[in-house]
DNA sequence: TCTTCTAACATACAGTCTGTATGGAACAGG
DNA sequence: CCTGTTCCATACAGACTGTATGTTAGAAGA
């Protein structure tokens, strides 16, 4: 700690330096994600953003191409964060419930709704990410984030055939949008509380309609 | 025509007037909407328009607030035609099928699911509209043009029975995202046929979890 | 240890864009 | 005929983004 010497002293020193870079860049993203969030992207200016955290514009352009650049940093950390606290979850009543991949599912998307319910996801991922980034680059970053795991989840319960077989490709999207849009109605609803429990109604009527008629009860 | 007198020529010359700067404004209206559904909002410039629309930013600064405000218009006009197209193919539908309003409803999410596929509407209404004008102006406009129209179909369709009753405020959201998405996804697809087939598949699937288990049969 | 080289910034500058203020031209009205 | 208002063009000021240049601190070799 106090003494190190010849080679861990470079690798220290190193550590250090590196450190030291990385901090900056997370401040930079960190600050970047308050006032995106906060205000949105046009109106935020570069300027805002390193003020806040206390370095140049200079350091902004180094470590990204633009701002657009860092956008996408942010925007991607949203989207990891909310993808490891669902498989958290996921995995956590994956254990303690029943092994049925559609009943998971179901438990799941309310937990995804609930999720939703975080100003900076919906503000960065929802709103202002496909007007930024556009429909591709945003769309890159949602599949590489959420859409897989949750297409894997789908394919599994139609494999086990908990739901009617269809495409998945488009279904993992249109939940996605169903949910997004749900957890947007709640946050703009004054009475937050009644809200969660009608959009949480709707969905489970809809996700009703997957359900494959036949062995597996449908319940109620 | 060649020969006007007295009142009429007063009016004339006032209509001619008017005529006229009712143009420059559908000018600036409709350049803009062509340039901000192919480049985007942020990446059309003011003076892009006014060259497209053959006028100089002093037309479009008489006639709007500000840029945001053209788009306003711009947005409006869409989500108005878009409203009168879907009405017109409702009321066709309503005379010449059966009256219940469900099944009539389920056909008419098809078309919108068509409808929706105009890039015009997507870029401008889906994409930048939210992060534009934020979400509150953008569900005033929406809410004005298209949501009423749905709901009040929805209510009926609960009314006669044929979905279960639910609260329809965020029904109508969530149905709308559900549509919205579709389409995008249908659009982004290299095989749009195959894209729509499998969209309107799983579009239909959804549907039917919101039908009414009972008296009125659910088809197949 | 001394030199040198490079990463990591800070600063200054140029280009672009938006919104506003000013000016003028064409009518309308008295 | 004179005045006021509408409609629009032009000129200007401010802000913002991206880049080019300068500077410093550490890493590496001799």
């Amino acid at each position: 700690m106090t003494a190190p010497r010849s080679t861990r002293s470079t690798r220290s020193l190193r550590s250090r330096r590196a450190e030291h870079t990385a901090d900056t860049r997370r401040a930079l993203v960190r600050a970047a994600r308050t006032l995106f969030a906060e205000r949105g992207y046009t109106a935020t200016g570069t300027e805002d953003i390193v003020a806040a955290a206390q370095v140049t514009r200079g350091a902004l352009y180094h470590h990204f191409k633009d701002k657009a650049d860092l956008f996408r940093s942010v925007m991607g950390e949203c989207a990891q964060e909310m993808a490891e606290r669902l498989v958290e979850q996921e995995t956590a009543r994956a254990e303690s419930e029943s092994g049925d991949a559609w009943t998971l599912l179901r438990h799941g998307f309310q937990s995804f709704l609930d999720a939703c319910n975080d100003p900076d996801f919906q503000r960065i991922v929802l709103v202002e990410g496909p007007a930024v980034l556009g429909h591709s680059a945003w769309d890159a970053l949602v599949e590489q984030h959420g859409y897989v795991l949750l297409a894997e989840e789908l394919t599994r319960a139609i494999d086990e055939g908990g739901i009617s077989p269809m495409p998945v490709a488009p279904l993992t999207r249109m939940l996605a949008a169903l949910i997004s849009e749900a957890s947007l109605y709640i946050a703009r609803a004054e009475d937050h509380e009644t809200a969660r429990k009608e959009a949480g109604e709707v969905l489970e009527c809809l996700l009703t309609g997957l359900t494959r008629p036949g062995p597996t009860r449908t319940g109620a």
